[in-house]
DNA sequence: AAAGCTTCCAACCGCTCTGAC
DNA sequence: GGTCAGAGCGGTTGGAAGCTT
C-alpha cells in the first residue's frame, strides 16, 4: 500500500532549500485566504515554486500562528524527556503535549541536547528513569505520583488516570503532562485569521522568533523577526484588502475567492519588493534578497541565519 | 587570522497511514 | 478487498555558525 508511488512533485522544477521572506509571505497570505485543503495543489495555486510537502512543512514548523519559537523552558525539556521515555520517538505525539512546539523542533532538541544530557547523567536504564524523576521533581508540570511508578509506561498511565479523574475523558490531555491547555492542534484549522489577532488566543502571527538566530544560547535574549501583525495593522489590512492571486490551477468557479490577478498583484509585488529590499532591477519579486532584509518602518527585524543565495536548481541548499 | 572541528537546526527523503473510490 | 493519492511521520543530511587550536 502506497509503495512505489510517484514522487510528490517534479524535483527538477521546484525550488529547494531555505525559504525567503517573500515565499513565506506568499504562503501565509495564500493560507489566510484559502486555507490548506490540498497541500499538493497549494504551491501552484499560491504561485510558489515549491513542493507541497515543503509548503506543509514550512507552515507547520514555522509559519503557523501558534508556533512557539525560542529556547525550550526547563519544564518543556523535562516533559519531553518524560514523554520520550513513555512514547519513544513518537515526536508528533510528544509535540501534542507541548503546545506551540513542533515535532521537528522537539526531535532536534532531543537529538542535540536532551539525549546527550541523559546519557551523560545515566549509566543504565533504571538510573535514567530515576534521574528523570529527579528532573521532573523540579518541574512544575509533573505530578509526582507519576514518578512513583517504576516504569515509564506506568508513570504515563498513572498520569492519564489521574487526569481522567480530573477531566473525565481519557482522550483529554493529562493535566500532569502539560503546563497549559493543549492548543497545538490549531494547525488543523484550515483557514487562518491573521487580520484580527485578538480573536485568537496567544501571540497570533507575532512571528517572534520565526527567524531567530540559531546561535543563541540558553538564557540569551532571543533575536526576533516580527512580522508586524499587531504593530502595523496597516500592513495586515493591506494584505486583507488585497485581491488574492489568480494563479494557474484555480478555476473560474472559484472566482468569488480569486477574482482577479492584476492591479492588486502589482501592488502586492511592489510592496514586497519594497519591504523585502528586493531591487526590481534584479528581477523584482522573484529575486532573492542579497542582504538581510529589514522591514523598515514596520518595527521589525528579520534575521536570516542562512546566507541567502541565488537559487540553483541542481544544488541542494 | 585562518584552518579545522563541532554543534545545531531547517529542510529533505522515503516510508507508512488513512480515506476515497 | 484492492488500488491510488494525499497527508503525516520519523530519520537523515547539508551547511551555517560557533568554537578551538
Amino acid at each position: 500500500m502506497g509503495k512505489g508511488r510517484a514522487p510528490c512533485c517534479n524535483k527538477e522544477k521546484v525550488k529547494r532549500g531555505p525559504w525567503n521572506p517573500s515565499e513565506d509571505l506568499r504562503l501565509i497570505t495564500f493560507i489566510q485566504k484559502h486555507g490548506h485543503q490540498n497541500w499538493r495543489a497549494l504551491p501552484k495555486q499560491a504561485g510558489l515554486l515549491r513542493c507541497g510537502k515543503s509548503c506543509r512543512l514550512r507552515w507547520i514548523n514555522y509559519l503557523r500562528p501558534d508556533v512557539k519559537r525560542g529556547n525550550f523552558a526547563k519544564d518543556e525539556e523535562d516533559t519531553i524527556i518524560r514523554l520520550h521515555a513513555t512514547l519513544g520517538n513518537k515526536w508528533s505525539k510528544i509535540a501534542s503535549y507541548l503546545p506551540g512546539r513542533t515535532d521537528n523542533e522537539i526531535k532536534n532538541v532531543w537529538n542535540t541536547h536532551l539525549k546527550k544530557r541523559l546519557s551523560s547523567m545515566n549509566g543504565n536504564v533504571d538510573q535514567k528513569y530515576e534521574s528523570m524523576a529527579t528532573l521532573s521533581s523540579s518541574s512544575c508540570v509533573t505530578s509526582m505520583s507519576s514518578f512513583n511508578a517504576k516504569k515509564p509506561n506506568e508513570a504515563f498511565e498513572m498520569a492519564v488516570v489521574s487526569d481522567k479523574a480530573n477531566h473525565g475523558s481519557p482522550s483529554e490531555e493529562p493535566e500532569a503532562l502539560s503546563s497549559s491547555s493543549i492548543s497545538s492542534n490549531v494547525s488543523n484549522s484550515n483557514q487562518v485569521n491573521v487580520s484580527n489577532p485578538e480573536i485568537q488566543q496567544g501571540p497570533l502571527f507575532n512571528f517572534t522568533g520565526c527567524y531567530y538566530n540559531t546561535s543563541e544560547e540558553v538564557n540569551k535574549p532571543e533575536t526576533t523577526f516580527d512580522i508586524p501583525l499587531e504593530s502595523d495593522l496597516e500592513f495586515w489590512n493591506m494584505l486583507d484588502s488585497l485581491v488574492p492571486f489568480q494563479p494557474e490551477g484555480i478555476q473560474s468557479h472559484n472566482e468569488t475567492q480569486c477574482p482577479d490577478f492584476g492591479e492588486a498583484e502589482n501592488k502586492w509585488l511592489l510592496y514586497l519588493e519594497q519591504e523585502l529590499g528586493l531591487d526590481p532591477k534584479d528581477g523584482g519579486f522573484e529575486a532573492e534578497p542579497l542582504l538581510v532584509p529589514e522591514m523598515n518602518g514596520m518595527g521589525t527585524m528579520c534575521h536570516y541565519h542562512n546566507t541567502v543565495q541565488p537559487y540553483e536548481p541542481n544544488s541542494k541548499q
